[in-house]
DNA sequence: CAATCGTCCTGCGGGC
DNA sequence: TGCCCGCAGGACGATT
């Protein structure tokens, strides 16, 4: 379920939440995100790190129900929930995050055209949509972003990355600073389990344009937006504004 | 290096 | 109506 958007609200809303409170006598001293993961850092230097995965939920003093796997008991008595119907969620406390964060490929929406093109530069048999999704490549995109990206930069998520031009790299990176942007300006996407750390929806679902529309209309040329299995996930396009091509085009 | 598949787990919705 | 099957936003490891 969440993805940066969605990860990186709940991190904001919990930092001003949760910044200063204490659990077990250790005091918060600060709520980071790398990629998907949520990082509270504690001022004996120890973090608690969290992947939500699909459909894990942080929610600040919300009620506990049968999903209810955790609850973090606050010195002042507030709490934070941790639901997961799927149970494919964790949470670890460790000493130190270096170790984890460098698992990471660079942040998404900190990466920068050069950069993005030299890590494209080295995956160049790569399909477009995995590699996005690859969270060794770049951090913090999935199946719905990634959908969404490409629609935006007219990329068909097959596409190899040798057959990419620049213009087309730079759309696809400006597209994931816009739309990542404006979907945290959401609260991101509510498809089924997702709340914020309010318990509250996000509201960008509504402007998907291909992710889950599959039979419906593009709304840019009015082609019927497919559905295809890369890798057992779905991957949303719309085969008009985003052609299928298998070789080298240049463009600009 | 690239791609697929199985795996963790539960609920929901479509189709019959 | 009711049941069964396939599918779901993530990510890892094994295999080819």
């Amino acid at each position: 379920m969440p993805e940066l958007p969605e990860v990186e609200t709940i991190r904001r809303q919990l930092a001003e939440k949760i910044i200063g409170r204490k659990l077990d006598g250790r005091e918060i001293t600060d709520v980071r995100r790398r990629a998907k993961i949520l990082i509270f850092d504690f001022n004996d230097g120890t973090s608690l790190i969290f992947h939500l995965k699909l459909t894990g939920q942080l929610i600040f003093n919300g009620k506990s129900s049968p999903y209810t796997r955790k609850v973090f008991n606050f010195d002042d008595g507030s709490q934070l929930i941790f639901n997961d119907v799927r149970k494919f969620g964790w949470w670890k406390k460790v000493k130190g995050t270096k170790e984890i964060e460098e698992k990471f490929g660079p942040e998404a929406l900190e990466i920068n055209l050069k950069t993005f093109s030299v890590l494209l530069s080295k995956r160049l048999n790569s399909r477009i949509k995995p590699l996005l999704m690859d969270q060794k490549f770049i951090a913090g995109i999935g199946n719905i972003y990634s959908d969404e990206i490409l629609f935006a930069a007219k990329v068909h998520p097959l596409r190899r990355v040798k057959t990419l031009g620049k213009k087309e790299i730079g759309d696809i990176l400006k597209n994931i600073r816009k739309i990542l942007k404006e979907a945290i300006r959401r609260h991101g996407s509510s498809v089924r389990d997702y709340f914020d750390a309010y318990g509250e929806k996000g509201d960008y679902a509504k402007y998907h344009k291909v992710y889950q529309k599959e039979g419906e209309k593009c709304l840019r040329c009015g082609a019927i937006i497919a559905r295809i299995k890369i890798g057992g996930r779905s991957a949303h396009f719309c085969p008009k504004c985003q052609p299928y091509v298998n070789f080298y085009l240049r463009r600009g």
